[in-house]
DNA sequence: CTGAATTTTCATAAAATACTGAAAATTCAA
DNA sequence: TTGAATTTTCAGTATTTTATGAAAATTCAG
């Protein structure tokens, strides 16, 4: 591996955090290189790069693909692919997000779902299907909110976020202002 | 194994789904037993119901205090520990996010800090470091969103969850409003 | 203390996953 | 078409992870 020194601590992070993050060392390492990467790079640079077999490289691609993080690109006069990571880390948030959900949440979301149809016959499965409802709308609540905030642009999420918990008092100042208007049966705001 | 029906079919999920989580089989299952579970349970007990060696549990009882997931407690004239999950699934989701922030964001944050004190001297590292000061930025961002959460009681997480993306319409509200009561430099709201 | 009950550790067996080189498949310019 | 360039697949090997039983350590009643 011959790569300029930031990058290479960046990379090397990557490779290592994989294993928490669910994925290999290869894959990790690949998506840290193409993210700080000034142009898309193509799979020959990126063995070259981090020191890896080409077949794992293709590998590790087809995964990245399959998650969606990774974009293809063609050069002119050139065969082979380039590929490179979106510009926009919201938009990598987003697709991260989305991502995980399908893989993670929402085969679990399906499973309970089930569960909670049928009709248990034992006591110990009564507190159980009990236990899943709390579960299940706990994360149907979680996936509906992610649902309403994918939709959102970059800069309104970033809002949202500084915002974090001050919403609360803003929910409590909007009731206020509700009854205040409604009282003075005001039109001017309409 | 030998679990009622509905019972069994979740703990089977939380042991398959377990290797997308990134924890495995063992543990998934101990903790979905213990998460339907009527009453804490013991070791042995765990062992039994889902046909794991006695040393297994353990190791995975292990782990999942780790993670702060089980509590434990004492029975009166009984010498084994007994274990459970908290009641209130919220408490479970605080305790998840703030366990997986610890091991699978906050090294980065703090590998990407490191790299951002440094003066590139190459080119290519120069690009670089601007990509991890987005990532950086976005990361910190979401983490202090997050701790901003964190701190709030089940019931507001739970209605600010529902409000999703309508708070930026309430946020348009608030502007408008402010400019309102602006004009009329009316006091009757304070 | 002693020793039975209980839990933990650890070496190693078993299973799953990652990585490689070679070969097969695909793509496209000529 | 052909064949060189490029990508993908895959069987086999290496590595890592998981699970086990036996042994060690701990705990506590008597």
């Amino acid at each position: 591996m011959n790569l300029p020194p930031l990058t290479q601590r960046f990379v090397l992070h990557f490779g290592e955090m994989g294993s928490r993050w669910g994925i290999n060392r290869t894959v990790g390492q690949i998506y840290a290189l193409l993210f700080v990467s000034a142009k898309p790079l193509n799979a020959d640079e990126i063995a070259e790069g981090l020191a890896f077999s080409r077949s794992n490289v293709s590998m590790g691609l087809k995964e990245l693909s399959s998650w969606n993080l990774v974009r293809l690109h063609h050069l002119p006069n050139d065969r082979r692919e380039y590929f490179e990571t979106p510009e926009d880390v919201w938009a990598i948030f987003r697709t991260l997000a989305a991502e995980r959900r399908k893989r993670e949440i929402d085969p679990t979301l399906s499973m309970l779902r089930d569960a909670l149809m049928e009709r248990p016959a034992l006591a110990e499965d009564i507190h159980a299907q009990s236990r899943m409802k709390e579960m299940h709308d706990l994360i149907e609540l979680g996936t509906s909110w992610l649902d309403d905030i994918q939709k959102m642009d970059s800069a309104s999420l970033a809002s949202l976020l500084k915002m974090g918990s001050q919403v609360k008092k803003l929910l409590e100042v909007k009731e206020r202002v509700k009854k205040v208007f409604k009282t003075q049966k005001s039109e001017d705001i309409a």
